[in-house]
DNA sequence: GTCGTTGCAAAGCCTTTGCAGGGAA
DNA sequence: TTCCCTGCAAAGGCTTTGCAACGAC
């Protein structure tokens, strides 16, 4: 039976209180804020957890490595700035479901990531 | 100054005997075929070398891991088969250029994994 | 002969696991 | 009291690096 620990409610409030996507040191130290003995097995265990679970989704990165995000919520990409390096969530869908696979291959899923300049890092083309 | 040794030439030969991504363990064995002292340190090497260059793209593929693919192709996406664990190249961009970041941001580039069935596995909706 | 490259082994990340103590129910 | 969970440390993968020998030019 699963039990409410203060590690895995700590884990679990981090990612209420941060909407963008974290990595594993991001849950790890803000969950220290939370519970200061959280050990970084526990932080491991309990993303697995949660992901098996199906309130986190993980996500790999091409140049963050491993991220994790709750799920829930609506579809969306995801956007990596290459000046602060922030990931931000753009709302919505900008794939087109037809036509992204040929006849024979059954699309069952994606992800996309799109990388450029966000607004506040002033946007001017490279 | 770069010199053409046997074990770069055989790395670079790998990739244009495999259209397909291939993952290092894949190149260091592929390799093996042609030079058969080569060792994985190398390959290591002179895939970030190649990556340098411009040769080679590298990919953090979702479930797969790191993973590297000639570049010069035409645009495409990937396909990953949950069956038979495949990647399959899809010619052609899914991506809506438009609308796919919202204003403010300026997008340089993307990348979009497709998942789901390939047509030799059979293709029925899961 | 130079000096970029290689093979080998050791070292570095990131992530997982074994184990004994601790705590939720 | 039960037994799931935690912290700690060790161990596992994947990738990088130090070093001496090698070999392309």
């Amino acid at each position: 039976m699963r039990r409410n620990t203060a590690q895995r409610m700590a884990i679990e409030k981090v990612f209420n209180q941060h909407e963008r996507p974290l990595g594993v040191d991001e849950v790890l130290s803000y969950g220290r804020h939370l519970v200061d003995s959280l050990n970084q097995a526990t932080v491991y265990r309990n993303l697995k957890i949660l992901v098996d679970e199906g309130l986190l989704k993980r996500i790999s990165h091409p140049s963050l490595g491993t991220l994790y995000e709750r799920t829930g919520k609506a579809h969306h990409h995801l956007f990596h700035c290459r000046e602060c390096n922030r990931v931000f969530e753009l709302s919505g869908c900008a794939l087109k479901e037809d036509g992204a696979a040929p006849g024979g291959f059954v699309l069952e899923g994606h992800e996309v990531f799109l990388f450029g300049v966000c607004p506040s890092c002033g946007g001017m083309p490279r």
